[in-house]
DNA sequence: CAAGAGATCATCT
DNA sequence: GATGATCTCTTGA
């Protein structure tokens, strides 16, 4: 069953966690690239200073600020895609980080145990940003009624936003499922 | 094993 | 002109 928008309109914590063991769906013609959502950020407000959103809207960022369940895709570091959900409602700039997935065919986990590797992996890239994920055709999300125990959920501060101060820097805002051997870094 | 540097470019100032 | 929600490779102990 598709996520739909009740779902992305949850707090931003909310959605992170509960996109724990759900399904992320690659559609390229007859072919379909499938994995299992393992490790997720929340990005949350214009106060996060780890948000690219806390600067303000921009050109690239006003996605951000838009309804909720779109693709939220950028370039970093010059060659790498981030693949982001946008949460809760318009004008409330808020995102999802997906920082790990377990592929449904089985991989070695260093080919894409982290944001910018399974981008590559599932083949995305700007040409699927602002997608609305509840209707595309080429990328959605799933639930298949694997259940995550909280007990099973990792809290933990984000990865590389050391620049956003000793508040934000410090929040546990990184989650991910325990002993998953596809997670990104210990 | 850890630490450091380099790759490489869209985005914002 | 500077920087980054990353990753890989090299160095050195």
């Amino acid at each position: 069953m598709r996520l739909n928008k009740q779902f992305y309109l949850q707090s931003t914590e909310q959605v992170a966690q509960q996109l724990l063991g759900k399904f992320l769906i690659r559609r390229i013609g007859q072919h379909k690239i499938e994995a299992q959502i393992v490790e997720t950020e929340a990005y949350i407000g214009p106060q996060d200073k780890a948000s690219h959103a806390s600067k303000g809207k921009t050109p690239r960022t006003q996605i951000m600020f838009g309804p909720p369940g779109q693709a939220y895709i950028y370039l970093i570091y010059g060659m790498y895609y981030c693949f982001n959900i946008v949460t809760e409602k318009q004008d409330y700039p808020a995102a999802v980080l997906i920082r790990a997935v377990q592929p449904v065919k089985k991989e070695k986990p260093e080919l894409i145990n982290g944001p910018g590797k399974l981008c590559r992996y599932l083949k995305i890239n700007k040409t699927l940003n602002n997608k609305n994920l509840i209707t595309s055709k080429k990328i959605w999300l799933e639930d298949r009624n694997i259940n995550i125990k909280s007990s099973q959920i990792v809290k933990t501060q984000r990865i590389g936003i050391d620049y956003s101060g000793p508040y934000w820097s410090k929040r546990k805002l990184r989650f991910y499922i325990k002993n998953n051997q596809y997670i990104s870094k210990k």
